[in-house]
DNA sequence: CAGACGTGGAG
DNA sequence: TCTCCAAGTCT
């Protein structure tokens, strides 16, 4: 059978992850720390598991759990996940730390229906709690399991129309039993064996019921949708330097690009010419070239203007540590300094 | 419901 | 260098 095919296979390869209670401990009564799943499954939505590492050790250093992150101000909690992206992901993370610490006792939901309705919980991140951290039969389909879902039945559509099917064959292979360990170790087969790019049919311990393979087409899915331009913006930012190094910032709208963060003054981003931007304070602003930076739906070319400045004015702040800023604001400074 | 929403790494 | 991508969610 397909699902203990892959248990089998997930209890001799599971991946060795920070957030993770393997199959092993698992099955010796370990039980996840539903926090560290919530924060692991957030911090990896559209982000590689390198990336996300040695960023989930220091959250956890930092807001130990639930409480503790609720506390912190949101200001604190953005400054710390600059850097990772899909910045909507730390407000609504402290948005949900705020709703389990002050209105749900300090205790995760244990059930999709309960854990979708915070913030910053999906389908598949409701799924994958309720399934990794409390054991609930779930079907989890993230892109990985897309992926294998794709290749298993030989769906020749972009997986966003596929969706319904592709859920369905999920649905279908999902165990009544283990069912945290069946999604992780499907999600690691997507990761290592069932790969975007190259997948290695040799090692897959489901291949034989893959129709993707058997037709030798693994390699041509999943089919995907056609890629559109990506227009180019231009824009003016303001990079004030202060003796010591501290850079002037303003906070960002609460929501949009970048909300919430903290970021350089300066004007708006359009096609075509840069829209002009008075300078946040009076000073001898030169230009000192130019930064760039591609976003998912954008390619962003900033002029960087700097200046040596003594005095916030009123509304701005000092940012002593670039690690707080979202990357392209830091690509700036760096063209700056 | 397509589009908004980031970034660093692999090939 | 440049494209593609990585455990999605929200509107």
């Amino acid at each position: 059978m397909f699902s203990s095919r892959l248990l089998d296979w997930y209890d001799a390869h599971a991946r060795d992850l920070p957030w993770r209670v393997g199959p092993k401990a698992r099955a010796a009564g370990a039980q996840p720390d539903p926090y560290r799943v919530w924060l692991s499954e957030v911090m990896l939505q559209q982000t590689t598991v390198a990336t996300v590492t040695p960023r989930f050790e220091a959250f956890l250093t930092r807001w130990p759990d639930v409480a503790a992150l609720a506390a912190a101000p949101l200001e604190d909690v953005l400054g710390e996940w600059a850097g990772l992206g899909y910045y909507a992901r730390a407000r609504n993370l402290h948005a949900c730390a705020k709703v389990v610490a002050d209105e749900l006792g300090g205790v995760f939901p244990d059930t999709e229906e309960w854990l979708i309705t915070l913030p910053g919980i999906g389908p598949y991140t409701a799924a994958a709690i309720a399934a990794i951290a409390f054991d609930r039969t779930a079907v989890v389909v993230d892109g990985n399991i897309d992926r294998v879902m794709v290749r298993i039945e030989n769906i020749a559509r972009p997986i966003r129309e596929a969706k319904a099917e592709i859920r369905a064959s999920a649905a279908e292979r999902t165990p009544d039993q283990r069912a945290g360990d069946y999604a992780q170790g499907l999600m690691d087969l997507g990761a290592g064996v069932c790969r975007p790019r190259n997948p290695d049919c040799l090692l897959c311990p489901v291949a034989e019921f893959c129709e993707a393979r058997a037709a030798g087409v693994q390699d041509e899915l999943p089919v995907k949708p056609a890629k559109k331009a990506r227009p180019v913006r231009h824009g003016v930012v303001y990079v004030g330097l202060r003796e010591d190094g501290a850079v002037l910032t303003e906070r960002r709208a609460a929501k949009g690009l970048f909300g919430g963060m903290a970021g350089l003054p300066g004007g708006a981003w359009a096609e075509g010419e840069a829209p002009k931007a008075a300078p946040p304070v009076k000073a001898r602003w030169r230009e000192a070239g130019t930064a760039e930076h591609t976003l998912t739906h954008f390619h962003l070319i900033l002029t960087v203007m700097t200046a040596k400045i003594k005095e916030a004015p009123e509304g701005l702040f000092w940012t002593a540590d670039l690690e707080t800023l979202p990357t392209v604001f830091r690509k700036a400074v760096k063209i700056a300094a």
